[in-house]
DNA sequence: GGGAGTTCGTTGCAGGTGCAACTATACCCC
DNA sequence: GGGGTATAGTTGCACCTGCAACGAACTCCC
């Protein structure tokens, strides 16, 4: 505890301030930095475990999850492609590839928008949605297992306010419109 | 909670369960639905800004950042190779390609250890310690203001702890210890 | 109706990534 | 001290990603 407050156990000097050779402080408080650390860490871990998982289960990667899931949930199963790109947080270009891979399996299929000749529709085909069915309760269960399980379910509610509050802070620019 | 908790506005029912064709409620609560979905937009979305904001500020990566920072941070600024893959969470495989185009630039190079002939350590040379201090006010600031300045001070703290939680819940497979 | 400007999706390209296989070194224990 | 096992780092491979450039279709407005 250097002078005031808790220093959360080592007393070492503020190690950002020691790289940069001056204080850091006034760039990025302590607090703010192991905030970003466990962010940056606490993504990392889950993201990485689920997704062997989900591999493991089923072939399938976690963006191909996020693809049939949103198809699964949308009107008629099926969604535009920017919308479905904007959905997933993938480029267009991304996503033109992915369902590409997906369409393969047989899980999805393009069909031409019928209102606007440049659209295409991502469709859920049946085999989709049932490798999507077979797929989702074991990935859920693990969702709610290593995210939900880690946090008292009193506190939850908080931690997504504030999630979403960072979220909502950086809705700026959109993969794509790079600018 | 169906019938007795506040749903949070929509009054849809679960879209989850719509696409599964039965009640989620048993694999992944809602508020757990929404905390995840809320923790993959927050990463996304900082991550894409800041990421862009850095490599148009320097040409420098995020992973490049961390693998400066990390160094410049160590002791007489140089950490196993090993050692330095966990601390920003890639592959052994991955940091030897990413030392590589590090070591291209001057910032980075391999010294063969003294104790461990396997081993080498990346050592951050005065030119990569220059580029780092040159390029982490603007960076840590960014942090700062969107990560930071999206939380009141009062809660960086607790949503620190939470976050720490789900990191430590995932604490087991890093990468290249697949089993 | 026809040109300017915009939007939708795809493709060429240049990376970035992890896994599995490999080499070299270290460790253990008989 | 010599064989079996474990660990450190690199490389081949396959894949995924975004950006920029592109053609096609839509919109607006004269």
């Amino acid at each position: 505890m250097a002078t005031s407050g808790k220093v959360a156990g080592t007393g070492a000097l503020d190690p950002i301030s020691r790289a940069l050779g001056r204080d850091a402080g006034e760039l990025l408080g302590p607090e703010v930095a192991r905030g970003w650390l466990a962010l940056l860490t606490a993504y990392g871990r889950l993201t990485r475990a689920l997704s062997g998982e989900l591999m493991d289960a089923s072939g399938m990667s976690l963006a191909d999850f996020d693809v049939l899931a949103q198809l699964a949930q949308a009107e008629e199963h099926r969604l535009r492609m920017s919308d479905l790109a904007d959905a997933v947080l993938i480029s267009k270009s991304g996503l033109t590839r992915r369902i590409d891979r997906l369409a393969v399996n047989g899980w999805v299929l393009r069909q031409r928008c019928n209102t606007d000749g440049r659209s295409y529709w991502a469709t859920l085909t049946p085999g989709g949605l049932k490798a999507f069915r077979s797929v989702a309760p074991r990935h859920l269960a693990a969702v709610a297992e290593r995210f939900g399980g880690a946090i008292p379910a009193a506190d939850m509610e908080r931690l997504t306010r504030d999630l979403l509050k960072i979220a909502a802070k950086n809705a700026d620019r959109t993969r794509d419109e790079a600018r």
